[in-house]
RNA sequence: GGGAGUUUAGCUCAGCUGGGAGAGCGUCUGCCUUACAAGCAGGAUGUCACAGGUUCGAGCCCUGUAACUCCCACCA
């Protein structure tokens, strides 16, 4: 847009966008200078994505902090980013682990823990270098630093911090339990990373032998292979079918142990055969009947769920195929009962899919009930809330229904566990600072291969990158933090554990908002994803219809926490708005001769600028007032409708005669206006849109470097023009009735007619006389205050407070008019009636508000004067 | 089994504390009107899932029903 007469007929982004971003950096817009008298605003942004892709999912998060961002830094916050978390480490070193064995035929062991996490690391840089080049394709005004991205030096003080504080408190422990352990990822998952899904599958009912040689018990199980670890059979203590089997001994089929019968409350009777395998080192509900009864814990498997050396001749076997083995030979041996198909729920890994095995295993535990107290306090008193509030309810169920948390994962990218073990005593000490002799003996130590679960530092984010555990100037300002931007998948991962986390160390509730957004799936509203090949790759959408078309696309047309569908052709409608931004900057940069920018005389304003100016000051506060409540579709819409509708469709038309008249005096106060209103609704609209927005304020008369650092408008008492609003109002709709009267006729615009309007408000309809000539295809307009010198056969159209005639007399259908006429009156009468109804209905009278009664009574009189008028005409009508 | 959500125009969805049903896309009619055909003007299309209730008044609040979606959950 270099000079105003040459601008491009079309918007086109790709001539801008890049070079103003570039401006953006270069100029330091986006570090907030700390400044300690305004006001901070903090806002918490979920992790980049590890795979380096920038996904859709992924630019609705950019987009909506973005544009919380730059609102607030516009009102004059100080808006600080705290970017990315080095979560995705254990999908990281999956994708890693995954290319070694795929093209060098190596694993992690065959390189060493040194070389390996090299890699990873190399891995990491990479994508992150991907990542942020992408992210500034879509304006995000995040202050990128890719260090922060990864396990800094901070981070890693504050996880050790956190650990040896929870341990010392005991609400950290080591301890045996059945955990969810993915053989694919060789490692163990929290209840959070495991996804159930329901899978057809097979209830094997087995016969166990009753080693005194008096018969069988029928056991039915989903997972045969799990036989080999069994340890126990047992009933309901209230079966009466099995009350004189309790106690007695059974042969394990294919293994030969001798178990015993026990009896369990657990068991439900009801269900299977009412008795019960219990395999205590592979099954939570055996593992917990085990500890009760003393029973041995016979761990089969492998951590890559192969058959261990307990399999006897299975030994080796993936667990599948020794379910198969077992199946057969128990077949064999005739002690398969039967098979009946059975769909269960199975846990699966969340990252890969592998089904999970429950196994038992050492590991690290957060004890939860004493940490969640306080998150689910800080949430109920609303020092934490959520937007849309019902999420607050999801929230609390999974806190006050949480089960302690498995932190220790068997990878080698992550914050190691700081416990060191004694190799001479057995000793285990938990230490900030590494330790190379045991405390107690003095012996050599060596430290958890385990690392923690990437939420474990993830959930420190908001207060560690700020510093903690010390006392920084920046924790001190910026914490807690404004917002947290996320979907709602997220929740239980990463914001309660923020929550707690934040209340357990710092005492306060990390982020006084929760922002939750939904989901974007695919046009049949499939979640979009990489097997099904329907992602949609939001930098091709950018290349084709620029930034600010898909941050309109992402941040209008749904409300917040639910799930959107993307579809190309509202990015389209998205496109095309900017066009009309494009447009109706062009058209007034070709008009304007003033080289400032300000708000001309009230006195020499006119009917139509005090209009503009009055809706432009409304549309001001609605859009700050939705912004503010986080309804950011309809702080957009509401700029959306002002920009299209009001502003181009009719202010623009309006003026146009006065900007082509050289000679009318007021065509400088109309350019002031134009600018005024179009500069500052580039304002409004460019959190949304921030690149259309600066190139096109940077041409228009301003004050300032960048629209981005310029303030944002406020409403003004002064531009509110109540009484020139209406009477616009009563302009547009006779024009429109006109319009619409025309066209119903099939009369073209290029046939102009005589227009009279007879009215009583003729100060109003004389203001407008030359809109009429130029949107309601009239020769000449004249208002009158009666009917005189008017045809009883031109066309007339009653508006509120005005009738209008068309001498179009060659164009009247007799019968026609009569028809539309009668029409009119029905629909009048119809109106006049429901009116009236509510009017004598004595409840609505008492009961209503004054001011709907009122309104109801202004219709009322509309209408019957409106009837009046059509009445008349149809009573001349029949005369003739 | 527990919880949440959805059901409004042909399609995708808005509709914020109850006060005469909206947008975009699509569709139909007429326009190349000197900012924009990625446009302008005008039109059509809804038992607001169903049944009750509260209220002067219900798309909105309450109760129940149905269909769909999602989350959580250790029934072998």
């Amino acid at each position: 847009m270099q000079d105003k007469n040459n601008i491009s007929k079309t918007y086109n982004p790709s001539e801008f966008e890049d070079r103003i971003y570039n401006n953006w950096v270069t100029k330091g817009y986006f570090h907030a200078e700390v400044d300690k008298t305004k006001k901070p605003f903090t806002i918490v942004i979920p992790p980049p994505n590890v795979t380096g892709q920038l996904h859709m999912g992924h630019a609705l998060d950019e987009t909506l902090q973005d544009i919380l961002i730059r609102y607030k830094r516009m009102q004059g916050y100080n808006a600080l980013w705290i970017p990315g978390t080095d979560h995705a480490g254990i999908a990281t070193q999956i994708k890693v682990e995954a290319e070694l064995r795929e093209k060098e035929g190596i694993t992690r062991y065959d390189l060493g823990r040194e070389k390996f996490l090299e890699r990873v690391w190399d891995w990491k840089k990479m994508y992150g270098d991907r990542i942020i080049n992408q992210l500034k394709k879509i304006g995000s005004s995040c202050d990128w630093d890719r260090e922060r991205f990864t396990m800094d030096e901070g981070c890693s003080k504050a996880v050790r911090e956190v650990f040896v504080n929870l341990y010392n408190k005991g609400l950290i422990y080591q301890g045996s339990r059945i955990i969810n352990w993915c053989p694919h990822c060789i490692t163990a998952l929290s209840d959070a990373e495991v996804e159930h899904q329901e899978q057809a599958g097979h209830f094997w009912h087995i016969k166990y032998p009753i080693k005194d040689g008096s018969g069988y018990v029928i056991i039915a199980t989903t997972r045969p292979e799990t036989l080999l670890g069994d340890t126990a059979v047992a009933v309901n203590p209230e079966d009466e079918r099995y009350k004189d089997l309790v106690g007695k001994t059974l042969i394990l089929p294919l293994v030969g142990r001798e178990i015993p019968v026990i009896a369990d409350e657990y068991v439900d009777k009801d269900f299977g055969t009412g008795c019960v395998k219990i395999t205590p080192a592979h099954d939570p509900n055996d593992f917990e009947v085990g500890k009760r009864h003393n029973l041995e814990q016979i761990k089969v498997m492998n951590d890559d769920a192969t058959i261990n050396h307990y399999g006897g001749k299975y030994e080796g076997m993936d667990r599948y195929d020794a379910r198969k083995a077992i199946v057969r030979d128990l077949e064999e041996q005739g002690l398969l009962v039967k098979v009946e198909d059975h769909s269960h729920n199975v846990g699966t890994c969340y990252r890969c899919g592998t089904t999970v095995e429950p196994i038992i295993s050492k590991q690290w535990f957060v004890k939860m009930k004493p940490l969640a107290k306080p998150a689910i306090d800080a949430v109920k008193n609303g020092d934490t809330s959520f937007i849309p509030e019902r999420f607050s309810k999801i929230y609390m169920n999974w806190m006050e229904n949480v089960l302690d948390w498995c932190i220790s994962r068997q990878l080698w990218w992550g914050h190691r566990i700081p416990a060191f073990y004694c190799d001479e005593c057995g000793e285990t000490t938990v230490s900030k600072e590494d330790i190379t002799t045991c405390p107690k003996c003095g012996g050599k130590v060596h430290q958890d291969e385990d690392v923690l679960d990437t939420w474990f530092s993830s959930a420190l984010w908001p207060f560690s990158t700020l510093g903690w555990p010390d006392k920084t100037k920046e924790l001190d300002y910026f914490y807690p933090t404004s917002v947290l931007v996320t979907g709602y998948d997220i929740i239980f991962f990463w914001v309660s554990r923020m929550v707690f986390s934040a209340m357990e160390h710092t005492g306060k509730a990390p982020f006084k908002h929760v922002f939750i957004h939904g989901l974007v799936r695919d046009s049949q509203g499939r979640k979009m994803s990489k097997s099904l090949g329907n992602g949609i790759d939001p930098l091709e959408i950018i290349e084709q219809y620029g930034a600010d078309a898909l941050r309109f696309t992402l941040a209008t047309g749904n409300a917040p926490g639910n799930d959107m569908r993307f579809y190309i052709e509202r990015v389209e409608a998205s496109r095309n708005f900017a066009n009309k931004i494009w447009n109706a900057s062009r058209f007034t940069l070709m008009n304007l001769d003033i080289t400032e920018n300000k708000l001309p005389d009230v006195s020499d304003l006119q009917l139509e600028d005090k209009w503009i100016l009055s809706r432009y000051n409304d549309t001001v506060k609605a859009v700050t007032e939705n912004i503010d409540k986080f309804e950011l579709g309809v702080a957009l819409s509401n700029l959306y409708d002002f920009i299209w509708d009001t502003f181009c469709d009719w202010y623009i038309e309006l003026v146009k005669p006065r900007l082509f008249d050289k000679e009318n005096a007021t065509g400088k106060t109309a350019q002031y206006v134009l600018t005024y209103v179009l500069s500052n609704t580039m304002k409004l609209l460019h959190p949304f849109m921030p690149f259309i927005t600066e190139e096109i304020w940077q041409h228009l008369p301003h004050e300032g470097e960048s629209i981005m650092i310029s303030r944002y408008p406020e409403y003004d008492e002064n531009l509110s023009f109540k009484a020139e609003e209406s009477a616009m109002e009563l302009i547009m709709g006779a024009i429109t009735a006109i319009r619409n009267r025309r066209a119903e006729m099939n009369v073209p615009p290029s046939k102009k007619a005589k227009t009279i309007i007879v009215t009583d408000k003729a100060d109003v309809f004389e203001k407008g006389k030359i809109f009429f000539e130029k949107l309601a295809s009239s020769s000449e307009a004249v208002v009158q205050s009666d009917k005189r010198g008017i045809d009883a056969n031109a066309v007339n159209v009653v508006v509120p407070s005005a009738e209008i005639f068309l001498p179009l007399d060659e164009l009247v259908d007799k019968e026609k008019e009569l028809q539309r006429l009668q029409a009119e009156k029905k629909k009048l009468e119809g109106e006049i009636k429901r009116v009236e109804g509510k009017l004598n209905n004595q409840g609505f009278v008492s009961k209503a508000p004054q001011k709907v009664i009122d309104e109801e009574k202004a219709k009322g009189v509309k209408y019957r004067e409106m009837l009046d008028k059509v009445l008349a005409n149809i009573a001349s009508m029949e005369q003739l």
